[in-house]
RNA sequence: UCCUCGAUAGCUCAAUCGGUAGAGCGAGCGGCUGUUAACCGCUAGGUUGUAGGUUCGAGUCCUACUCGAGGAGCCA
């Protein structure tokens, strides 16, 4: 034998009534008295492999009875078309090498906690969940690429060892540095903004690092972000492109991954309304409606919404209970046992909800003009929209020191966040770049930073000033947006999280 | 850093008032020709997170610690 397949499970349709080789590993096993059902997963796909006991050597048989979870093997037979197979092929098995019969495989197809999970990530990669997030990642990734190479984007690798700062300096990890003190970067933005002189329109993408100690669903110490940055641009130019941009990726995974969204049960629905123009509101308008009548009636809302679904969850969990009283059998109470489990977990997050809920629309109410956007703010806005919504014009304190001031306001920065519909919140900040090297070398002042450490990016204030802005879009957030995963973590293979490193 | 909850078989969880520690899945063996988280029968599997305390008796009560989950704060 010279190749170890002659195809790929997602190439099965083009070999009906052929003999075939498929390399890979058990998923499941599922066996008869004469028949012996192999779930054979080998990357691209899952297929279904018709072991007969009459049509195949004996002693082979008996071994592939007993394989366990995970083993690997090359299967040997005739595909053909079945209603009956997940994906609709099966194969016919005539032969079968087997290359490593593995025991107890630890991940099993029940239900397991988040910490075994993560303590088993290296195995928990090959889970059909896992398999679909990372294939939607490639897409995303391949999207942001091609994007920004079809539209006269020049790469531009920033360094990840980096002296300058760019956002908070709290947020930076330090590295030694042959004695010398450097941190891992957070931001190629400042190096970035030196090539946009050179070619105009460029961007990164790379590993970040942020020291930041929050421990939520939305927060990873390491994550990958793309940042564009482009000369000769306007602040409204800047979220055209954005908005395209994002238009461009979630349009490229609805066309290559539908089945992958499938399997993680994301709202293909609302990914197909992203297209167009997005909502534009200045943080001034933001501050108005979180403080207005409507977002006080949208909260109410919102919390009669929980209290019912309380209501009925409490319902049936009364209806349930009777029925586990009555059941016959041990198995049929334990299925009950699991959903009533299920359900204790809903009214759990449901009582944190209800409790939150006033809470937050409290927040919105006293909003004071000058604040950053809190968390439930983002959370209350985003979820007031069925399509991304660009919140521009923040007040320059809570801001960074780059921002460009707006020209009629000199209170507020010529910047942008955008806000994922649906509650996901922010998944962009951009902004323009203060041009001016008086006014960038006064804020420079203002916040005290040594403006030693930032002569180089004086310099370009200096040389050719040009007006530039530039934006950043987190990938494990927007991953998480797309496919509707609770938790960032979910959407790298292997997560730093501000308290926990598994693996 | 703070708040809440949790830690019992490989995994997910039960265990009523403090009174003999159980089930499902997984594993092993057997049965069954079409299964879809298959099903049926049998078997093995436990120092109840750690250290103390109360008690005739502690998985259960008390104290401290360790670890985990969720949330808050913080945060491009």
């Amino acid at each position: 034998m010279t190749n170890y397949y002659s195809c790929k499970i997602d190439e099965l349709a083009n070999y009906t009534g052929k003999e075939v080789t498929l390399a890979g590993w058990l998923n499941r096993l599922r066996s008869g008295g004469k028949v012996l059902f192999l779930m054979l997963r080998d990357g691209s796909g899952i297929c279904q492999c018709i072991v007969e006991k009459e049509k195949i050597d004996p002693e082979l048989f008996n071994q592939l009875k007993h394989l366990g979870q995970e083993s690997s093997l090359q299967v040997t037979g005739i595909v053909r078309a079945d209603e009956r197979s997940v994906g609709g092929y099966e194969i016919a098995v005539s032969n079968a090498k087997i290359f490593c019969q593995s025991r107890d495989y630890p991940i099993t197809p029940k239900a397991h906690g988040v910490e075994f999970l993560m303590k088993h990530r290296h195995l928990h990669l090959r889970s059909q969940r896992q398999w679909a997030i990372n294939r939607i990642r490639h897409t995303v990734i391949a999207a942001v690429r091609s994007f920004f190479n079809d539209n006269g984007f020049t790469l531009i690798d920033t360094p990840i060892f980096t002296t300058a700062a760019g956002e908070g300096e709290q947020t930076l990890f330090g590295v030694d540095y042959f004695d010398e003190k450097l941190h891992l970067s957070q931001t190629g933005q400042l190096y970035l903004e030196t090539a946009a002189m050179s070619h105009g329109k460029v961007y990164c993408f790379g590993p970040t690092f942020r020291a930041e100690k929050s421990k939520t669903r939305r927060h990873l110490t390491e994550f990958w972000m793309v940042e564009p940055e482009v000369a000769w641009i306007t602040l409204e130019e800047l979220m055209d492109l954005a908005e395209n941009f994002v238009c461009s990726i979630v349009s490229k995974v609805l066309e290559e991954n539908r089945n992958e969204l499938n399997i993680l049960g994301s709202d293909i629905e609302s990914l197909e309304k992203i297209k167009g123009s997005f909502y534009r509101l200045t943080y001034c308008e933001a501050v108005e409606i979180l403080k207005g009548e409507k977002t006080q009636e949208f909260m109410a809302a919102q919390l009669e919404g929980f209290l019912s679904r309380e209501k009925q969850l409490k319902e049936k969990l009364k209806e349930l209970t009777e029925n586990q009283e009555s059941a016959k059998k041990q198995w049929q109470k334990d299925k009950i046992a699991t959903e009533l489990n299920e359900i204790n977990i809903e009214l759990g997050e449901l009582a944190r909800k209800i409790e939150n809920n006033p809470k937050h629309a409290k927040l919105a109410k006293d909003f004071v003009w000058g604040k950053d956007l809190g968390g439930s703010d983002e959370t209350i806005i985003s979820l007031m929209h069925d399509k991304p919504i660009f919140v521009t014009h923040y007040p320059k304190e809570v801001k960074a020191f780059y921002m460009k001031a707006n020209k009629d306001n000199a209170k507020v920065v010529d910047n942008f966040d955008m806000l994922a519909p649906a509650g996901f919140g922010e998944i962009i900040g951009g902004s323009m770049r203060e041009e001016d090297y008086d006014a960038l070398m006064e804020r420079i002042n203002e916040l005290g930073y040594n403006p030693q450490n930032y002569s180089w990016y004086l310099d370009l204030r200096k040389f050719g000033s040009a007006p530039h802005g530039g934006f950043g879009l987190g990938i494990e957030r927007t991953i998480a947006w797309i496919t509707g995963e609770k938790h960032i973590r979910q959407c790298i293979a292997y997560p730093r999280m501000m308290d926990k490193v598994y693996i």
